[in-house]
DNA sequence: AACGCGCCCTGTCCGC
DNA sequence: TGCGGACAGGGCGCGT
């Protein structure tokens, strides 16, 4: 489910909840949820540690246990992290309860199971987060960074875009938004974009990840977040999921492609292939019915 | 080294 | 109404 925008939504309301809360007792109920073998050991290593800051690399929520080292969660497609009364009936698909001192509940759901909890140290986590890409929302995301790694991949921007070693954070749905925003077409190889190109994708990625940031994610399908609530972008959207429907700018229908195994969405005619933007930018053209 | 692909898993939706 | 297949926001390991 989450990129970013929606890790970054459940890491701000954690780092409101849970600093300062000890974790009392933990049960995994589905243990392949969890890196470390057995889980039980993960388990009980976790109890009696202190909570201390939750923060975001990447799409990982990092959570500091006060000098205890690290526990890490992925979210992969369909993972969700709250907190929630322990009454509250766990719903099928509960993966991990950490009780928590004061009485509340730390739940991880996941239905497809493609996330992942962790411990590290910090010496580990600082090796192992030194390979992921840059963070587009931090200083170092500039034109010049974006450059050099362009010039070294001949890969479809689109696909080039959500590799986490490169730039991080951008996912599938944010991919197609940034590119259409930047009106280049998510097929140009990543060595073919120019500076200007290279410029507008850098406005439309911060700019996109900011204003999904502002309405706390999109909710597509099981997206919720710390508290159990739905993200409000979904209706923000201009090319994603909107296959056949009008542009929003020119009206002509918008496509879908599958890139590396993903659908991208995009508008053939603000989205122009190659260098062919000769005359203005495309703006709303009359268009011939037929 | 860089890249494409299959796969991990469950739920939903669509066409027949 | 039921059923098979495609597809869903991520990331890893494999082979080329």
């Amino acid at each position: 489910m989450p990129e970013l925008p929606e890790v970054e939504t459940i890491v701000r309301d954690l780092a409101r909840m849970l600093p300062g809360a000890r974790i009392d007792r933990v049960e995994v109920l589905r243990p392949d949820l969890i890196e470390e073998e057995p889980a039980d050991a993960f388990a009980r290593a976790l109890e009696g540690r202190e909570i201390g800051s939750v923060t975001r690399r990447a799409k990982n929520i990092v959570i500091d246990l006060a000098g205890d080292g690290l526990l890490l969660v992925n979210l992969g497609m369909t993972g969700r992290l709250m907190v929630t009364d322990p009454a509250d009936e766990p719903p099928l698909h509960t993966g991990v309860r950490m009780h928590l001192r004061d009485g509340r509940e730390l739940r991880y759901h996941d239905v497809r199971r493609f996330g992942r909890l962790w411990r590290s140290t910090r010496e580990a986590w600082e090796k192992w987060e030194g390979e992921l890409g840059v963070e587009p929302l931090s200083d170092g995301f500039t034109v010049a960074h974006l450059r050099d790694l362009a010039a070294r991949s001949r890969v479809e921007v689109k696909t080039w875009l959500m590799d986490q070693r490169r730039v991080v954070g951008v996912g599938n749905i944010y991919a197609s938004e940034a590119l259409f925003r930047a009106r280049i077409d998510p097929r140009k190889p990543a060595d073919a974009l120019t500076d200007a190109e290279l410029g507008r994708l850098r406005k439309g990625v911060q700019d996109v990840l900011r204003e999904a940031i502002d309405f706390r994610g999109t909710t597509f399908l099981d997206y919720r977040d710390a508290s159990g609530e739905r993200g409000e972008f979904a209706l923000r959207l201009k090319v994603y999921d909107r296959e056949g429907q009008p542009c929003t700018v020119c009206g002509d229908p918008v496509r879908r492609i599958v890139q590396a195994g993903r659908a991208t969405f995009f508008c053939p005619c603000c989205q122009p292939r190659g260098r062919a933007r000769k005359a203005a930018a495309p703006r709303k053209k009359p268009r011939p019915k037929g």
